[in-house]
DNA sequence: CTGAAACTTAACCATCGAGTTAAGTTTAAG
DNA sequence: CTTAAACTTAACTCGATGGTTAAGTTTCAG
């Protein structure tokens, strides 16, 4: 019964339910490409904690990482949290209609690109 | 650095980590008011097992249960998820440019398939 | 009153998750 | 060449998670 694509949404979600996880996504949504040790730095935590995180991270698909000499650069990739968003999505009718609002404007917007 | 209200946003995201808890949420989508029992009934696992999925479900204020007489009924609340979705949001940039596969999902997800 | 249905609780187990410290590797600087 | 910076890996602890079986409670049906 367990769908075998939901792997993905786990690790999705999973990744995304720690804070600290949480937090260094927003910081390279902010600031893309910061090292290991910048993004470490404002956190209470050694180093290889961190180091597991973006593990984790990366495992998810949300993080990649590039070695330039001694240091490695990290870079977000959002594109693992659309699904995420389009599962939450279905649930949005519960407290909004915002879904129909944003539905018309993705179709105002695709019939104008044509 | 750690902001306390996270908190909530870590029971949610945890909670929709697994496949069995989002399948069960999913089911009330459809079909609120179900009983234990009958929620558990598609699972290939034990009763205490869902019992368990539903605590976690509870804890992150996704659910509520009533009882009546001997049965329990499960019913949903899709509030906490509109904190997720708002967390999501921020990186909506970073897909919004392929309009066309948002709106596919979206319209997928409303219309009520799996 | 008896028994079964519908949970619920308890006790246990294996694995995972998030942290630690310590030691290793690679690269840049002095 | 030596040393330090910037990771990385290894080994460990400890509590949480997800599952089990077994036993208990409450309610309804016969």
């Amino acid at each position: 019964m367990v769908k075998f694509q939901d792997a993905q949404l786990d690790r999705t979600f999973s990744a995304l339910a720690d804070p600290t996880r949480r937090a260094l996504l927003a910081r390279l949504e902010r600031e893309d490409g910061l090292s290991v040790s910048e993004l470490a730095k404002p956190f209470p935590v050694s180093l290889p904690a961190i180091m597991k995180h973006l593990d984790v991270l990366s495992d998810a698909g949300l993080l990649t990482r590039t070695k330039a000499g001694r240091t490695v650069s990290c870079h977000l990739i959002a594109e693992p949290m659309e699904e995420a968003m389009g599962w939450l999505a279905r649930y949005q009718r519960f407290w909004t209609e915002r879904l129909d609002a944003l539905e018309a404007l993705l179709e105002a917007r695709r019939k104008g690109e044509g």
